[in-house]
DNA sequence: ACACCCGGCAA
DNA sequence: TTGCTGGGTGT
């Protein structure tokens, strides 16, 4: 999914306020709404996620309490709804204690280095991987001003895997319950049934697409 | 950096890049070095100013096709006995021609940018680890080692998100309800507490975030 | 001074 | 390949 980017009336110091007229349709998701149902658990194949496991601490010498730790930090307003960032820690090398920002499409599943990769993805939904040397950003649009001019039409990514949620009989609530505190880990219910599995993780793009999309819109 | 390794301390970064005869432009470090020797040492000296013997070029495997100037000069008062002071002139760019100074701990391998970096490790111990979040520097202390002249102590402003949402503090369950079905509006509830306002805003961005950090990527 | 990017190599 | 670090530029 490729939301169109927020035009950058970006980080304005405090206070969220809503931008009329300047909020852009980000629900794109439309395509392909007629997807399996979201039966619980009827999806074969049980996708291990949720285990940012504690990779091996490779210390040396000294005695340093480092460990590489993954943390999770709120979305930047360039991102779109969905997408989350992780800052991760260097452990060792030169560079140690250097902090490196990801990226990360919950929907393809595919990481960013860089805010730059992202756009780019976002408008040509090429991913980095396959960036030949020599070519430059289309456009050449650059880092730090958002894409408040003109745009360019961004392609459809047709390699991404659809999403296992109904977008056409939405349910009427959803409880997200905190099922683990100590790792943020959400897990939504209906009524009594919960959403598990890959799922959940398909839930919980949509629902980020759609809670997302449509806030602000509200009169209070 | 190939060797992060410990570089013995006799071995100083001798650099292949100087021309025999090259003038090397110590003029801001007017002080002469007081700089003992370690006890351990074998430490010649802290700084070399003439290196036309000939070094194997430290450069990787591949050929790289920047010129890069890399020039020694004399150590800083401030700077500890055995590093090393390495100006490096950009050879690419709209800022080419600029002079970064670089500084190296021999025993620890670890290179610096910046005269804040090397103070900060040498009163904490620990490598930059201070970055986006959390940590901050120590106080902005001065460290005890002379100075050079004024050291102004800036103060980072830190770009934080001004996101109205506790993430230490999440709630335990947020019920979200479909307020408005015909606009796919939905509204967060806290028990009968209805988030909303901007609020609501930051809650879905942040809730966005949340439950989407742990689906991680799976593929299929 | 340091945020940001990305080529390259190692696991 | 993916992850992680090194090295360099932008601001």
């Amino acid at each position: 999914m490729s939301n169109p980017v927020q035009p950058s009336t970006t980080d304005l110091p405090s206070d969220p306020l809503l931008k009329p007229g300047a909020f852009i349709d980000a629900n794109d998701q439309n395509q392909s709404a007629e997807l399996s149902e979201p039966s619980n658990g009827s999806i074969p194949n049980g996708a291990q996620f949720e285990t940012p496991a504690q990779g091996p601490d490779i210390s040396s010498s000294s005695a340093e309490p480092k460990g590489k730790r993954r943390v999770l930090v709120a979305p930047e307003t360039w991102l779109p709804a969905g997408w989350s960032i992780e800052d991760r820690v260097r452990s060792s090398g030169a560079t140690a204690g250097t902090v490196d920002r990801y990226y990360f499409d919950p929907s393809s599943g595919r990481k960013f280095r860089s805010k730059k990769e992202v756009l780019y993805y976002l408008e040509t939904g090429i991913p980095p991987s396959k960036r030949k040397k020599g070519a430059e950003a289309p456009g050449g649009e650059e880092v730090g001003t958002g894409n408040s001019g003109g745009n360019k039409q961004k392609k459809p990514d047709k390699k991404l895997k659809p999403l296992n949620f109904d977008f056409i009989n939405v349910p009427q609530k959803v409880d997200w319950l905190l099922t683990n505190a100590s790792e943020d880990s959400w897990t939504p219910f209906l009524g009594d049934d919960q959403v598990s599995g890959p799922t959940k993780q398909d839930w919980a793009a949509a629902f980020a697409s759609l809670i997302a999309s449509k806030s602000g819109q509200m009169m209070y």
